[in-house]
RNA sequence: GGGAGCAUAGCUCAGUUGGGAGAGCAUCUGCCUUACAAGCAGAGGGUCACAGGUUCGAGCCCUGUUGUUCCCACCA
């Protein structure tokens, strides 16, 4: 393993003697910074054999992919991975990219038509070149783009679905499958995309609802009486080998056994009998075709019914269909339908809707249809997979998702894994044309095991590209070699996606996992929204709602962008993007930009020690209110509730550390004796490095450019005269109880509200922003040290002239403007200025507002339930507030005498 | 048909062991106060969908109802 080169100390701190735009501008900053920890070797795990790593592994982008709001939300698993990173874990985010297989070949089909070529003309060895060109040229876009978001995963061990390491994994886990006789190949029913042309697994078909018309059509009886039937698809007849009724239906009991006659065809079908068929449905008599319904086909099995497929892949009808061989579906449908009402069969047509298979990449329709496929039996892999998730070892979160999960794997059905493509893993099967023995192997056999023969075909199908996603948490660590990475990052810690893969992907990693790792892949599955527009629709290509996260970034800043996409939601509900959103991101990081600049304006040298000085009230507040954050901060980190860590740190910042202890340090800083100086500069240097560290798996371009600037305190060694060393790899700050003073916050909090109170009088009176004026306080019992000493803070905040404590409440001015808070009685001696009316209009309403919470208080307080089974704590609170608020009302009730 | 989510301020949404409802945006008032007008100081605005229940106490737990979104299944 090379060092990670850390970068001069000039280098990082290039800016230092520069001053610091007034509004943050995030490009150069964040083009600057990115290739400095990625060359410096900071995304690379520092791996110790004596810690637990960390380990994520990215959800693998398809190379046809643009970068979408979808993959934006990879921020999360960055977050995640910075957070681990400066607490110290050994991190890993493992990147790669997924081949996609049906995604890449319609692109690179698309491609060759414009060059006037197709698939089958130039052969599959040069449209695998064609493909492989593509790749080169367009598959490393998208992990271009990531690096936009900031994302900080290890691009030395970046991977690809079809890399040489990845395809060894492919290939071997196939042929153990196959060896242990859980992968089968058989003719089945299957789902067709006639304009892909290949084979769809039963996830890869959706269904859309869709208006049509239920034809009702009368076979004529051969032994007995005429059956009618109804159906969807009257092209389908063609095929039908049989019709079935429910047992139990007295209407068609005469004629189970017997047969009906094939409009059309003129075939003799049977009659059977089946509880598939619902009696009250349409006539209670169902035409079967086996070959085009996968509900008919289990009706066959069970009757022994033949199976006529009379559509050719490519959508057009077959020889099978007789007169309408080489139509296609729409066109024999509508000459069928002529026809059998030319014979007077045709009894009635309903319009119905009903639902509509189409494939997932195209929207075309999907046909199901028989066909000789691969496929895994799911049952025996499906069990184990269960059972991890209810006994948690793996654990979703949300919780709720797990019967997501649990609903499909209980439920689950064979998967069909070929493709008829080019462009992916192809199947190790390999076929003897001389005796028809196949055999699966590692590599192509030199000769054919049974006969010798030497002529080996290999089979022309390709896996299904969920096949090889599904072994992405080990094939990407090296298996199936024992190699270093495997051992040390196995299994990984958390998966990060959204609900809308969790049956593609996530329940296929589970298995796949746990039957060649014998352990599944993820201890936790954290699943997230999807992100829709401001209308909550969608986002799309084709509705042209799309939102480019790069014109986002461009505009805002990618920690503008990751805010927004982080902050204001709950675990797995959708998020609606808006630009107002990311604007308030924005602002957020122009705060904390200024914020900084003023430090950067004050700081000085490198600052003291917090612990070195005698702290002022309104230190030990802001050091309590930190403390608090940062525990809140962690604990919401390790709960993977990002946004409530956001939320903390929001607030934290804005409202504490912004709007007080900047505001509050200014005095000292500006005009103060040095000692007081160097105190506040020391406060305000340890709180805004704390403050750093933890917003920077949110924010980290921000941070880190701030953490160069700034000669923070946790910063590392000294070079030349300035700090050197990277936000990205600090230590994350740990909470001290030596810095909890919450006596003194609860004080802070009383002087404080004593501001916002004086702050509010004087707009409500209209004095003069910039007039002083006298404050007089009377104190609450226990609060005159307090009060007295908060005397330069009401100056500074609360446009005070000076302050006088009084001890008597006939000191009181009685021409004054008047309020109560928990901590004092405030007075503003206005003279003239009060307008009588208004002052009664306040105190009424304060009174009237005081009065009910006394009535309420007194109630609960009556309640004898209350008294005997609430916490103590809270009765002593509610008595206490009791008292206040009685004491309150006493002064509104003198202040409206005396205005009287 | 089965399952899940959502319903809280004008809008978008938070609110995790049940203990006096919050943020951002918008609105209104007043401010270019030497970090920030992407800002500062204030204000107004909510029967937490509805109806029951449990509890001393419910936005939160239970039952039901209504509206809405999504997933799964696919009665031809």
């Amino acid at each position: 393993m090379t060092e990670p080169v850390i970068p001069a100390a000039e280098k990082i701190a290039a800016e230092t003697l520069e001053e610091m735009p007034k509004a943050y501008q995030p490009a150069a900053i964040e083009a600057r910074l990115y290739p400095l920890w990625e060359n410096g070797g900071f995304f690379k795990p520092k791996i110790d054999p004596d810690k637990k790593p960390f380990t994520i592994v990215m959800p693998p982008p398809n190379i046809t992919g643009q970068l979408h709001m979808g993959h934006a939300m990879y921020v999360i698993q960055d977050a995640l991975t910075r957070f681990h990173r400066l607490t110290g874990d050994p991190t890993l985010w493992l990147p790669g990219t997924d081949h996609a297989s049906i995604a890449t070949e319609a692109k690179v089909v698309s491609a060759l038509l414009e060059d006037g070529l197709t698939k089958d003309a130039i052969g599959r060895e040069a449209f695998l070149k064609r493909a492989w060109e593509w790749r080169d040229e367009y598959g490393g876009h998208i992990v271009r783009q990531l690096r936009r978001l900031g994302a900080s995963c290890d691009w030395s061990r970046e991977r690809f679905t079809m890399d040489e390491g990845l395809n060894e994994a492919v290939i071997e886990v196939f042929c153990r499958l196959y060896e242990k006789g859980l992968i089968y190949r058989g003719d089945r029913i299957i789902q067709w995309c006639p304009k892909c042309k290949t084979s769809l697994s039963d996830i890869e078909v959706e269904y859309e609802e869709q208006t049509s018309y239920l034809w009702y059509v009368r076979y004529p009886g051969v032994e007995g009486q005429d059956v009618i039937v109804a159906t969807t698809r009257p092209e389908t007849m063609l095929g039908d080998t049989g019709v079935a009724v429910n047992p139990d239906d007295p209407r068609y009991a005469n004629l189970i056994g017997k047969h009906v006659r094939l409009p059309i065809l003129n075939r003799e079908i049977p009659v059977v009998a089946d509880e598939y068929v619902e009696s009250s449905f349409g006539t209670g008599a169902v035409k079967m075709t086996p070959a085009h319904d996968p509900n008919d086909f289990e009706v066959a099995k069970r009757h022994n019914l033949e199976i006529l497929r009379v559509m050719n892949y490519d959508g057009t009808m077959n020889e099978h269909a007789g007169p309408y061989a080489g139509l296609t579906a729409a066109e024999t449908r509508k000459q069928v339908v002529a026809e059998l009402e030319r014979l007077g069969l045709l009894v009635k047509v309903e319009p119905y809707t009903h639902n509509v298979g189409v494939c997932y990449r195209c929207g075309g329709t999907a046909e199901p249809i028989t066909s000789l496929q691969w496929f895994v039996t799911m049952k025996p892999l499906a069990a184990p997979a269960l059972e991890a998730v209810r006994a948690g070892e793996t654990r979703f979160v949300p919780e709720r998702f797990s019967q997501v999960y649990y609903n499909w794997m209980e439920n689950i059905r064979d998967w069909c894994i070929s493709r008829q493509l080019c462009w992916g893993h192809r199947i190790p099967a390999y076929y003897c044309d001389a005796c028809g023995t196949m055999s699966v192997a590692r590599a192509k056999p030199k000769k054919c095991p049974s006969c010798g023969s030497t002529e080996l075909r290999q089979d022309e199908d390709v896996l299904d590209t969920w096949f090889s996603s599904a072994l992405w948490p080990f094939s990407t660590l090296g298996w199936p070699h024992d190699t270093e990475d495997l051992r040390y990052f196995y299994p990984t810690s958390v998966l990060v996606t959204g609900y809308d893969i969790i049956f593609f992907w996530v329940a296929r990693m589970i298995f796949s996992s746990i039957e060649q790792m014998g352990e599944p892949p993820f201890h936790t599955v954290l699943i997230h929204g999807l992100v829709r527009d401001a209308h909550g629709q969608k986002m799309s290509k084709s509705a042209g709602n799309g939102i480019d996260p790069l014109e986002v970034i461009d505009q805002y800043g990618a920690d503008a962008l990751r805010w927004a996409l982080i902050s204001g939601v709950s675990p797995g509900n959708d998020l609606r993007y808006s630009t107002e959103k990311t604007e308030a991101a924005r602002n957020f990081a122009n705060k904390l930009w200024n914020a900084a600049r003023f430090v950067k304006m004050n700081l000085g040298d490198r600052p003291g020690s917090v612990y070195e000085y005698e702290l002022e009230l309104a230190d030990k507040w802001i050091l309590t209110r930190y403390q608090e954050t940062l525990r809140e901060v962690e604990r919401h980190f390790r709960d993977y509730d990002l946004a409530l860590a956001a939320q903390s740190l929001y607030d934290f910042t804005w409202n504490a550390y912004c709007d007080w202890t900047i505001e509050l340090s200014k005095p000292a800083l500006f005009g103060g004796e040095n000692s007081a100086r160097s105190k506040a500069r020391a406060v305000l240097a340890f709180v805004l490095d704390g403050l750093l560290k933890m917003l920077h798996p949110i924010m980290p371009f921000i941070t880190e450019e701030i953490y160069g600037l700034l000669p923070l305190p946790g910063k590392r060694g000294l070079l030349r005269g300035l700090l050197r060393g990277l936000l990205i790899e600090a230590d994350w700050p740990v909470a001290d109880s030596a810095l909890d003073f919450p006596e003194e916050a609860a004080r802070m909090e009383g002087v404080i509200e004593i501001v916002r109170t004086v702050r509010a009088l004087r707009l409500e009176r209209g004095v003069a922003p910039g007039r002083k004026a006298r404050i007089d306080l009377l104190p609450t019992s226990g609060w005159s040290e307090t009060l007295k000493a908060a005397a330069p803070i009401f100056e500074r905040l609360a446009g005070a002239q000076s302050v006088r404590i009084l001890y008597e409440r006939e000191d009181a001015p009685t021409q004054a403007a008047k309020a109560v808070t928990a901590s004092a009685e405030i007075f503003i001696p206005l003279g003239e200025l009060v307008d009588l009316d208004k002052e009664r209009a306040r105190i009424s309403k304060a009174l009237t507002q005081t009065k009910q919470e006394i009535e309420r208080g007194e109630k609960r307080l009556a309640n004898e339930g209350f008294i005997a089974k609430a916490p103590a704590a809270l009765i002593e609170e509610e008595r206490a507030k009791l008292d206040q608020r009685r004491a309150m009302q006493a002064t509104l009730e003198a202040q409206a005498g005396a205005l009287d």
